[in-house]
DNA sequence: TTGTTATTTGGTCATTTAACCAAGCATTTA
DNA sequence: TAAATGCTTGGTTAAATGACCAAATAACAA
């Protein structure tokens, strides 16, 4: 593998990655409505302000999310929006593991 | 949120942070064109055959893979194919990234 | 049966992550 | 200008992760 081959996959990792949460994740797909300040988006998260701010900062690092301040508030939107048209077939996936689980119970 | 919708993102998370390592990822992609057996992917990672062997556990706990021993050999592959159909928006991500740092620098 | 090959498992350790709290910084309101 | 609001940053800490090594297991070969 090259270094640019090496970079690459490591880029794409990190979006993985940053998805890879819960709440992060949760957050995102919040987002597929369009953009919300982080108010909006912490209303409904148990955690500390900073917490969901650090989450945010990870999204924006890895390019998923972007941000703007109007005003008093700081409004995050998806980057690029395809992100989520993933689901399903990560929806498919947990399925697939459900009904395995499911028999083995 | 009810306790099942949070499972799902839980579950959802879980895939996506399976696939956030860039030898995993790795992996996974390798997979694409059909199975291959530990010996083969290692073959190509530069990193302890129990690091390899952790590292596949990791997917196929998150139901990304499975496997299936043959003889002295265990084979994986992708359990559910359209799960790096994905990248193509991932790429369009770090694309987006690229473009803007270098724009910055 | 003994050895060899292919892979997994258990243990250890350094690093990273994610949570909280406290403090900082803009922006707006009083 | 002072106080309040909305968010971020820095510090601390516990838990999770990922790497390695050594040892275990399983299947085949000698």
């Amino acid at each position: 593998m090259t270094g640019k081959q090496k970079a690459i996959i490591e880029a794409k990792a990190n979006v993985l990655k940053a998805l890879g949460h819960p709440t992060r994740l949760w957050m995102a797909e919040q987002l597929e409505n369009g953009e919300k300040c982080v108010c909006e988006l912490a209303e409904f998260i148990d955690a500390d302000f900073s917490t969901i701010s650090k989450h945010l900062s990870v999204l924006k690092q890895a390019g998923v999310v972007m941000d703007e301040k109007r005003g008093k508030q700081v409004y995050y939107k998806l980057k690029v929006p395809c992100i989520l048209k993933y689901m399903s077939c990560v929806e498919a996936v947990i399925r697939a593991q459900a009904e395995e689980r499911a028999v083995i119970l």
